[in-house]
DNA sequence: TTGTATGCGTTATCAT
DNA sequence: ATGATAACGCATACAA
């Protein structure tokens, strides 16, 4: 790699000038810049962005540290990150915690030496469960920005941002009960333990406690045996009309099986899932979604932490992105 | 942040003391090592790592650039890349192209300035495309190693992780010749234009003249014609008894929307498509699969790379990731 | 307009 | 056993 101090011995010249006609300081002639620039190009001498950094204390780039990216919802917000990073020339280092406490643990640790101005995460389903957050406040302590998007440890005060889930969950449950007139309405879910999870799950009861009905849940924790338990419990609760699934899998799952237990979607059994941009392209007939922004929550993650890292005095915010009902064919 | 200097004011010692106690050099008493290695717990030191990276020209980042994250193939072998990574003390700067030339190139530009110590990428669709790959070139002449996978640049000499496209869509036509007698098999594509369709068009086309049937080839360009048009050329050839898929999402789409049409599967049609590890859960009933092995691919590249950037005299591979046929229930 | 000196945090070489 | 100094590549305050 071609340095300043090579370019300065070929001009003769000293580093500082070339540095500052690379710069287009005002100080230095135009003659001397277009001989510096023009040696430069030829080289093709880049700055040293390591040499830059170590200089401004600045990295210009966002840890990412997500649960998984082969769920397509990760993979969604991973790409609004990306985008909106570009977009303000940062870069991002992706770790995956494959919703592991220690993994999420040893990337924050292995991170917070200076590698990264700031963290993007979601937090792993096992630090959920166990309620471990620690190492996070240990980031933030050290004055390195965190923001939590999705799963969010309500106890740590950081910036966030976030979807309704209660009230999503609530108006699709409500949707079902007053626009299609169900009554059996079952809710599907294989991500109870999560904080995401427990809102969906409150926002469907309240609903269903309004409007006097009974619930049913349906807790399902391999992706594996979603169908052969969806299948047993509608063999069982034939009177079943509508099924809420809370994350992105289920609902598919269901749909694409319904016929195999002669229900036709939507006469007999309306599906509303959760979904992003491309869900609805995977089951027929196409499922009615509950769509998080999944890019849009990514692309504001970025434009969040982007401005706390340049403000002096960055006040936490909670940004609650809306969400839309987004019907497909799997209701009336 | 603490440093090496803070250190050692606090200690009344020199930096360099500090820095060979925390090393653990025979050169210091077990006296001083105690007492520097009790404060620097205290007050939680950190060895700056940009200061290590200018020191050592080493950044231990691995600069990966995909086309997209939302397409599974790329997720589950991002998942492999930074499994592999992260056992090797590598972290990675991941980069999407949105299979734009343009984001490539610049992408590739701004990370060649010392960011990363080599490359990893599939190529883009539009480079593909238009051919061009001038801007892959210029990196390896600059020294930056890069690894290519799945989509390569055949001219490019560097090092390659590969399947055997040709062969794995030969085989899998033959098995629906042989073993299931069907005799109209049409081939859907969405990904015609890129290296690896072309190969596993040959493929299909291959196996097709070998046993003296005709080929049928719907090309699709976008993902939501996809039912449609599949839905239109069964109605104008109902005589279509099977079909491959050489992407990973028309074989899904397709099976879903057979019963519309009245076909039942497998028994009047079979379907075999392109997957990975959770393909086989988004259809009923269950495609069978060209099954790529996505994490391994991503997991051998960077172990791949990592040799190259360790051995001197590193002699080029192309490494062939072999691919199973995983059976489903869409195939008799 | 150009050049010199200093420092970012670390490590390595060379004194003491 | 400990310390002083230089160097990685760059940017900038300060001299000339």
């Amino acid at each position: 790699m071609t340095t300043l101090k090579e370019l300065a011995k070929l001009l003769n010249i000293s580093v500082s000038t070339v540095s500052k006609a690379l710069n287009d300081s005002h100080e230095i002639s135009e003659n001397t810049k277009k001989r510096v620039i023009e040696l430069a190009d030829k080289l093709n001498y880049k700055p040293n962005r390591i040499a830059q950094q170590l200089k401004t204390n600045k990295t210009k780039i966002i840890g990412v540290i997500l649960p998984t990216v082969t769920n397509p919802f990760f993979a969604q917000v991973l790409h609004g990150i990306e985008t909106s990073a570009t977009t303000n020339n940062y870069d991002i280092i992706v770790c995956l915690s494959d919703e592991s406490l220690e993994k999420e643990k040893r990337s924050l640790e292995l991170l917070s030496n200076g590698s990264v101005d700031g963290f993007i995460m979601a937090v792993a389903r096992e630090s959920q469960v166990k309620e471990q957050s620690g190492h996070i406040t240990d980031v933030i302590d050290n004055k390195i920005p965190v923001l939590m998007f999705d799963r969010v440890v309500n106890e740590i005060s950081c910036d966030k941002v976030i979807v309704d889930d209660f009230q999503s969950v609530y108006d699709a449950t409500e949707y079902l009960i007053k626009k299609e007139s169900r009554e059996h309405i079952l809710l599907v879910s294989n991500i109870e333990e999560l904080s995401v999870g427990k809102l969906r799950i409150n926002g469907y009861q309240k609903a269903i406690e309004n409007a006097g009905l009974k619930p049913k849940i349906l807790k399902l924790s391999k992706v594996e045996n979603v169908e052969a338990h969806v299948y047993q419990y509608i063999g069982d609760h034939p009177e079943t009309d509508a099924i809420v699934s809370i994350d992105h899998i289920t609902g598919i799952i269901a749909i694409n099986m319904a016929k195999k237990i002669g229900k036709t979607v939507p006469k007999d059994l309306s599906v509303i899932g959760f979904g992003y941009e491309h869900t609805q392209l995977l089951s027929s007939p196409k499922i009615s979604i509950i769509h998080q922004k999944a890019f849009d929550i990514g692309k504001m993650s970025v434009e969040l932490l982007i401005d706390h890292l340049n403000t002096e005095d960055h006040q936490l915010q909670t940004i609650i992105v809306p969400i839309d009902l987004k019907l497909g064919e799997s209701t009336k």
